[in-house]
RNA sequence: GCCCGCAUCGUCUAGCGGUCAGGACACCACCCUUUCAAGGUGGUAACCGGGGUUCGACUCCCCGUGCGGGUACCA
């Protein structure tokens, strides 16, 4: 086995994504991953990692779904644990040899030293330090036993883990988004890097998979921030060159607080339910932290792939706005082409045939801000609506808008074309005089046959919707409308 | 408690010593209009506070405040 940094394009940029398979994939860990595909650059290779090193959170149904996701968001990664590559295995739980190999590698060159002590000690440790006043770390005893006694305690099998002997002295470096770091190696803990089931903390596992698949640009939330030091001591130990570090500021919600289940859906499969575009939530989430400088806004993945750089990054939190996100999805909706909105709303409309979703994509296009919006908007096209007498005549003389409804279906015999014009007139003649109640007349008048057509108040236009239903139908609805109303006057 | 970071309209942001502090979302008004949207025009709205540095600070420095992160055999 090598522990030689896998370089398989040197000189070119490698990213990573290594998210823990916990649950699902939220916006927060969407933005990293964002953010890394983005600046991988077109030239640059992208990786995904899974980091399954927690056995007890661990979720195994949680990888193919995060997957699923990012494939759905248009991040394509050259490596991965579904598709393999130079460096593979990609997933943590595989290699375990490499970890346990450079652990010995750090206890040969006394960068580590096994610890004994029970989680009880290390609490009442703690909690002591606490009561103190003191910053709780692990106070090194088992450090100080000599040789023999480390034998000893192996070999009666106890139980042990490998923590990092923090070096003295200061820790720095030039963070890509922070700027310039420093931090005093007296404040830092002796991490563990060997857990006593035998797997490696994050800490380990993250320097020694970065090194050896060449990860050029490490880009993770500032929480990590604190334990840069401890990453950094890992690869001084080995001797590695550690890569570019670029902490991003957290998500957080509309009450600034950091992004998280409470404020409703930051799963990002929950925004995909919603009808949100791949496209709107990546122009979203490409600005919270990013702008390009300029008055533009609308990016495509790919524009935001040629356009980001680690220098327009931005140090503060930024607030997820659920408004905002909103209104590009409306955009977005009316940028892609009607055939393309038209097969994604498939997943929306099961009871749609193409022909069908075809009509209700060019009539929903420009009204929508989500898919999920369309269902109730055509909803009429899938069952008759049976309006009530007073929901037809709203505040219309019930004989007024009877006329008009016999008005309406007459005008269908010669098909949608010159409908409205035709209603327009029709409701004119019968208006009062003043501009303003003759205004409000004819619209009153138009409600009458949208109500009886689509059994609602807002709908799409009625000639799209008529020609959705077909006339005969809508001469149908028309004609059991005149009945209702009739029947209650 | 200790360590670290951040700070421009409600929100996302532009600004990188001299600007009427710009754009977008949201909001309000008007126009367009068969409803709802979309579109158009206009409007309300911000440099956290205090000290410096400077001829001049939103921009640089310090302090305070506020917010956030870390302080695990979780990531």
């Amino acid at each position: 086995m090598s522990l030689v940094a896998g370089d398989p394009l040197p000189g070119l940029r490698r990213l990573r994504f290594a998210p823990s398979p916990t649950g699902q994939l939220h916006i927060g860990n969407v933005r990293t991953a964002l953010l890394s595909y983005c600046l991988t650059g077109t030239e640059g290779r992208f990786l995904i990692r899974i980091e399954d090193t927690d056995r007890e959170r661990y979720i195994p149904e949680a990888v193919s779904g995060y997957l699923g996701t990012l494939a759905w968001l248009g991040l394509h990664w050259d490596e991965g644990p579904d598709i393999g590559g130079p460096c593979a295995p990609y997933t943590e739980s595989e290699r375990l040899e490499y970890y346990a190999e450079v652990a010995s590698q750090l206890l040969d060159v006394g960068a580590a030293y096994r610890c004994f002590c029970s989680k009880e000690r290390l609490e009442e440790l703690r909690a002591a330090q606490k009561a103190a006043g003191q910053p709780t770390r692990y106070d090194r005893r088992c450090w100080r036993m000599t040789a023999s006694e480390v034998e000893k305690e192996v070999d009666q099998g106890a139980e042990q883990v490998i923590r990092l002997l923090m070096p003295e002295g200061k820790s720095s470096w030039k963070d890509l988004v922070l700027g310039p770091q420093e931090f005093q190696n007296a404040e830092i803990d002796d991490q563990v890097l060997i857990k006593s089931d035998g797997f490696p903390t994050y800490h380990l596992a993250q320097v020694v998979d970065d090194h050896m698949m060449g990860i050029t640009h490490v880009i993770r939330g500032v929480e990590w921030v604190p334990s840069t030091p401890k990453h950094l001591a890992v690869y001084s130990a080995l001797g590695w060159a550690p890569p570019h570090f670029a902490h991003v500021p957290l998500v957080l919600g509309a009450d600034h607080k950091r992004l998280a289940k409470r404020h409703g859906s930051g799963a990002v499969a929950d925004y995909r339910a919603m009808g949100y575009l791949p496209e709107a939530l990546a122009n979203l989430i490409a600005f919270l932290g990013w702008s390009p400088g300029t008055e533009e806004e609308i990016f495509t993945l790919s524009e935001l792939r040629t356009r980001m750089s680690f220098d327009r990054l931005q140090a503060s939190p930024a607030v997820f706005d659920q408004q905002r996100l909103d209104h590009l999805n409306g955009v977005w909706i009316r940028r892609i082409p009607a055939a393309d909105l038209a097969s994604r709303l498939r997943e929306f409309l099961p009871e749609a045939d193409d022909p069908q979703l075809a009509q209700i994509a060019a009539m929903v296009q420009e009204r929508i801000h989500r898919l999920d919006e369309v269902p109730d908007l055509v909803r009429f096209a899938f069952a008759n609506p049976h309006p009530k007498s007073e929901e037809l005549t709203g505040k219309l003389d019930p004989h007024i808008a009877q006329e008009f409804l016999e008005r309406a279906s007459a005008l269908l015999d010669k098909g949608t074309g010159y409908l409205m014009e035709g209603l327009k007139s029709a409701a004119a003649a019968t208006a009062p005089e003043d501009p303003q109640g003759a205004k409000r007349h004819v619209r009153e008048c138009m409600q009458v046959v949208r109500v009886a057509i689509t059994g609602q108040r807002v709908s799409p236009p009625l000639p799209e919707s008529i020609d959705l239903i077909g006339i005969d139908v809508a001469k149908a609805r028309l004609a059991e409308a005149m009945a209702v109303i009739a029947a209650s006057v």
